[in-house]
DNA sequence: TTTCTAACGCTACGGGTCGTAGCGTAACTT
DNA sequence: AAGTTACGCTACGACCCGTAGCGTTAGAAA
């Protein structure tokens, strides 16, 4: 996803696919073996056999090339469809898990994030390439279990949308700490835990706000 | 907290308490403005009104020093002891997110969380500074209720320093994740459906253990 | 007081990165 | 064949890192 100018089909030499696949795969390698800090668009360039004025070419600076390199890798997230809801929520979990234990993954994304506190527009670019991706799975999880009949159709659409983006919260970010923060490996028996925590709590919510 | 030689009284000019404070409070400042990427240690030094070569003379590298400047922050983090377990989840929960409303502590965190990814040291160093500092509320919350008979008494001694692990991570990752990822405010009633959330699952899985 | 010692400010440096400019060449369209 | 654009290459100014050397300064010890 390198920034073109808009629509059709343009006059002069193409832009060559293949540096396009070549950056962003020596962008994760490179990321891989140097970190974040010590990532350098001369390396990344060197690496995919291109010039660094190619790098700039299409994209305006590292935060973005790194933004659109992690993007990639949500792409493979799926709602299992296991046939219950919790079946459902562990898949999640442990696939989300499985990414962020990619070492390419891990590093770049919080650095991502971290820069994204300072610049804006980054952070727009992050939510629309990284985040809705996986609320969207969130939903899904949600119209499986009601067709299921596993989970009630809520009436209140506001609380029903406050309580999806909790659960989405909860879920990615309990993750995401477990894996960073606390450095701790996530097993089945860790995603099971998880689960019901939350399915116990997803009770309790709905049932006190149909009780209010 | 800079890096001291061991012991005792020494001999020869004392190092300035002025200029470590001058240094974490420059670097607060600097982190508020230029962000993470954009930090640089001259910059910190002229602003502390320091010389460079001081800066090195205390701590080794960039991330060392922001990891101290981020670490006493969180001193200011405890259980409010509020009377309830649910009013002391919600009290820390929004202690936790006023902290991270904070732009130095907010950009601060991520970064060296990235950066962590990369440099066990550097992750030691954070979980002995930050994670541990946290992790003390969430098994002194659960004394406290406890004592006050909402808890049982868990006997599986495992179990319960598993299910403590998990609180963390949840309440935590959850806040952070909120509040950078989502970049959405957090607010009493966030607060509020966390926590019922958090202890409708305790329940369950506190259930679901003494079942098996 | 005098002596000793380590911290301090200052300056300068080598090594590295960023992002841009300019040029000749290669690839594709019309 | 002409036109247009991407490409590789080289060079550049600006900036930053972390270190070294030196004269100066602030306390402790004698």
């Amino acid at each position: 996803m390198p920034s073109r100018t808009p629509g059709a089909a343009r006059t002069g030499r193409p832009r060559s696919t293949a540096a396009d696949a070549a950056i962003l795969e020596a962008t994760r390698d490179a990321l891989v073996e140097q970190g974040w800090s010590k990532l350098s668009m001369g390396d990344i360039a060197t690496r995919a056999g291109v010039a660094k004025t190619t790098l700039y070419r299409r994209w305006p600076s590292k935060n973005e090339l790194v933004v659109d390199t992690v993007a990639a890798l949500f792409d493979e997230l799926e709602v299992p469809d296991s046939g219950t809801l919790a079946g459902d929520v562990e898949g999640v979990v442990l696939q989300f898990a499985a990414l962020l234990d990619r070492p390419e993954t891990r590093t770049a994304l919080m650095a991502v994030v971290a820069e994204s506190t300072r610049d804006e527009p980054l952070r727009d670019r992050i939510r629309s390439s990284i985040v809705d991706r996986q609320k969207r799975l969130v939903l899904q999880g949600r119209a499986l279990a009601q067709q299921r009949g596993e989970l009630p159709v809520e009436e209140d659409e506001q609380a029903a949308s406050a309580t999806a983006d909790l659960i989405f919260d909860v879920v990615a970010g309990a993750v995401v700490h477990r894996t960073l923060v606390s450095a701790e490996p996530i097993d089945a028996a860790w995603a099971r835990r998880l689960t019901t925590l939350l399915l116990g709590g997803l009770a309790a919510t709905i049932q006190e706000r149909s009780a209010s």
